[in-house]
DNA sequence: AAATTAAATTTAAACGTTTAAGTCACGTCG
DNA sequence: CGACGTGACTTAAACGTTTAAATTTAATTT
């Protein structure tokens, strides 16, 4: 492999000093560099293919221009969506993007962070995941730019971009109500992770005091989704008092669910009625159009970028605190 | 933000020099430091919470150990999944991974490609568009390591890891003959990549001279699809010989291609019979079984990974070109 | 002609590592 | 006793940049 060209390559061939070079090529004006060397130099950089490394310049300056993201898992379309916005954003402003997958365990995302670290990014993107919170006030410790996304912890005072859950799955479930649906069971993540909490709480808020009672909420674990989804299903409307709807809390939650639905051949709404929250490419092929919760997955991707890279540039910033809103999309699942 | 700690901090600390600090932490074997330094500077190391600057060794090295992943579209979840392999697998050995979107743009390719080489990754594991020949021509003269994933250039000699599409497609549109379709139609990428070149002439070869006809192949542009195929569609059923089944040559064109046969209220397999090219999550919520053709994905970007971290470790390795094999998967789309 | 100023360029240090080569003290051997 | 290892470190250079400070050269002013 034939080395590649630098400033010093550059500066013997001109005949001139390194620190020449530099200032023609990495100056936007020519500061002090006379126009003849200053066009001999380009030249011969434009010849021998220069390419500036982008390491020794991260040595140079400390910064290395670039940003960790830390999802659940890459794979899932929710995240994939917001790695791809996150990427076009980042590259904007000359950032480029490493990523990595938590599978929503603490200690992969631990790892991720040590290992990013290393990798000395300017900043974080992150999806936290439960029991991450040691490592958030780490990073807040350390003076280490980040900016949680989707979720966050309100016992930490941090950046985090997300959207209203509560209210929107309080008016996902007033809307089931609205259309005359009386029991109204809600399949959700079992988690202490907030957003998880907002959603069953604006759930609980809607149906109200004398409506709701335990077991309309089935919580089931991240790792156990496809055992435990039918499980879940099974107790909302096998019991003595069957739900006539449920909301299901996730994208995940719901493509499984509604294909459990289908296996046990309860038509969607006639038999049961159904929300999801987020949105899925099978929403399009399921019978009968889906009432979903839209999150603005862009401007959530990009608040969040736009945020990191004002903190990176000015650490003193106060922190910002989005919640965007959602928005329900209504088809006929809800009726 | 308060400085990092550096072998200098640790050094000044236990009166020792840089290099001392440096041996003791960098080599496994305690090459020639004595037990007793050894231990304090490991200790010191702890307790300034010592993180070694993966960009100095980088520049120090001349390896970044960090590989470029360039895909057409990270939220695609056929990429997103290749991604997700990847990483992990990267992360195996040592690896991060920079990951960026072509859109099937040679210049977005070209763009990237010249970004992440400022970035100094060691290697390229690339899905190449169409018309970017020239820039795998050039990492080639520039000894760079790299794989080609999904698709390759059959005129240029280089590392590729894919499947047979050839043999793919000739399987499927055969299995749709044997169940008695006997006009069947493509709808495919109008593109000279050769996976897309090799699922037609699959195709066309499987129907054989006698029954092909120009007219059965319908080619779209990517960024028309969504206009598009439901053209491409109606050129295949609505003309006075009418079609009996599609083979839809990707992912994306099956989605959107069975979606417009739900508008068309054509009823799968009853009114006609259908294959997609690649698995899709939504294939579990059409209405009908869908028969298909899946890419060991798992295996690709594996496979993909190895060869290209063995090209650089080992620069002279002879060229790796990896077919893998698919599997039609048997629903009752196809009888 | 000497002094001043300005422009053009170079020097050198720094960023945080690694590592070949050098130093130094302390045995041990012939 | 001198030579020679050997073990335990240190020195110094290198990777490719940036940039403040120093230097050189030339032109201008007094």
């Amino acid at each position: 492999m034939k080395k590649k060209t630098s400033l010093k390559d550059i500066a013997k061939e001109a005949g001139v000093s390194i620190a020449t070079v530099s200032y023609v090529l990495s100056k936007q004006e020519n500061s002090g560099v006379s126009q003849e060397v200053s066009d001999r130099i380009k030249d011969i950089a434009k010849r021998l293919n220069y390419r500036p490394n982008q390491i020794a310049k991260s040595l140079q300056s400390g910064k290395s221009q670039t940003v960790g993201l830390i999802v659940a898992d890459i794979s899932n379309p929710f995240f994939a969506q917001i790695a791809r916005i996150v990427e076009d954003e980042a590259k904007k402003y000359g950032y480029t993007v490493i990523f990595g997958s938590s599978d929503e365990k603490a200690t992969k995302s631990h790892d991720l962070i040590k290992f990013l670290l290393n990798r000395q990014v300017d900043g974080f993107i992150i999806t936290p995941t439960e029991g991450s919170e040691g490592q958030i006030e780490l990073l807040k410790e350390q003076n280490i730019p980040f900016v949680l996304i989707d979720r966050y912890f309100p016992s930490i005072d941090t950046n985090y971009v997300a959207i209203d859950n509560y209210k929107a799955a309080f008016d996902a479930t007033k809307k089931l109500m609205e259309n005359g649906n009386k029991r109204i069971g809600m399949v959700a993540y079992s988690t202490e992770l907030n957003h998880m909490k907002e959603r069953i709480q604006g759930h609980k808020d809607a149906l109200g005091k004398g409506i709701y009672d335990e077991s309309l909420l089935q919580e089931v674990a991240f790792e156990r989704i496809v055992e435990n989804i039918p499980k879940a299903i099974n107790n909302l409307v096998k019991g003595n008092e069957p739900v006539d709807a449920i909301f299901f809390a996730t994208n995940t939650l719901g493509v499984i669910g509604l294909k459990y639905l289908n296996e046990l051949k309860l038509q969607v709404p006639d038999d049961i009625a159904v929300i999801v929250f987020d949105e899925s490419e099978v929403f399009h092929f399921f019978y009968c159009p889906l009432t979903y919760v839209k999150q603005p997955l862009s401007d959530l991707a990009k608040k969040a970028v736009t945020v990191l890279l004002n903190h990176i540039k000015n650490p003193n910033a106060k922190l910002d605190k989005v919640k965007l809103n959602a928005q329900l999309v209504i088809g006929n699942s809800s009726n």
